[in-house]
DNA sequence: CAGTATCCGTGTTGATACTG
DNA sequence: CAGTATCAACACGGATACTG
C-alpha cells in the first residue's frame, strides 16, 4: 500500500490504499484518540511503530488523507507556526473500520502465527 | 501495500499489509463468493479491476495468503494440473472485514470526491 | 515548528519466456 | 493448466538540506 498509487484503478481502490497504506493506518488510528500537531503526531507514531516516520511520509499521508476528506488540517498563522490534525466525521467512520480490522488481525495473530509455522516446516521438508 | 514487505514491521501489520494489498483485497473478496482455480481467478479478477493481475502477482499474493492460513490450496496430481483456491475460516474472516472496508470505501466514495474537488479547487485558486 | 525540495537506494511490479 | 525464472522500469520511502 501505498500513499499515492498514480495508477488508474477503481477510484474507490485508491482511497482504501490511502487508509490502509503503511502510515495511513498509524495516523487514522492515532487521531482516533484526540487531535495531534505535527510533530507530535511524528513522535506518536515512532513511539508505537517499530519504526518512526520520516517528515516526508508523514506530510504525504496527512495531505492525501486531507484531499480525501478524511482528515482536517488546522493551520493558525501564529509564530511559530501551530497546524492541528484531526478527524474529519468521515475520517472517523473510516478510521474505525481500519481499528476494526487491525483489531482483529491482532486477535488472529496467533492463528496466523501457527499457520506460518506449518507452512514453512511443510517447506523444510522437501 | 504490497504484498512481501521485507521490513521489519510488528507482525500484525504485515498481515494487514496482505490482506489489503493490492491484489490481496481482491483476491480475498473474489474467493469470498466460491472457491476458484487459478486462471479461473486470475480472468474474474481482470473482470472487475482497471487491469489484470500479471500470473506472477497472483502466485505471490496467493502463497504469502497461504501461509498466512487465510487461503487454501489445493493441488490435484492430474493431467492436466488442476488447482482450486479456497477460504479458510480464518480467511474468511479476514475477506468479511476487508469486504466491509472496501463496502464502506465505495458507499462514501461520492463524499471522497467532492472532498477531493474542494481541495483541488482551492490549491488551484493559489 | 511545520513544512518543501532534491537526490538516491531499494523493493515491488510487471513483461516475457520457459517448464512440468 | 499452473506455475517458475529472469530482467527492466518505476515508484516508494528515507536522508538531507533548506525555507517561512
Amino acid at each position: 500500500m501505498s500513499v499515492s498509487s498514480s495508477e488508474a484503478l477503481c477510484p474507490y481502490r485508491l482511497v482504501l490504499e490511502h487508509v490502509t497504506s503503511r502510515w495511513g493506518v498509524l495516523v487514522l488510528t492515532e487521531l482516533l484518540n484526540r487531535p495531534y500537531r505535527f510533530s507530535e503526531l511524528r513522535r506518536a507514531i515512532s513511539a508505537l511503530g517499530s519504526r518512526g516516520v520520516s517528515e516526508k511520509m508523514l506530510t504525504q499521508t496527512l495531505q492525501t488523507l486531507e484531499r480525501d476528506g478524511l482528515v482536517h488540517r488546522d493551520a493558525r498563522p501564529v509564530i511559530p507556526p501551530r497546524v492541528d490534525y484531526s478527524l474529519t466525521d468521515l475520517g472517523r467512520e473510516a478510521a474505525e473500520q481500519v481499528k476494526a480490522l487491525a483489531a482483529w488481525t491482532q486477535q488472529r495473530m496467533d492463528e496466523v502465527e501457527r499457520a506460518r509455522r506449518a507452512y514453512d516446516g511443510a517447506r523444510a521438508a522437501s
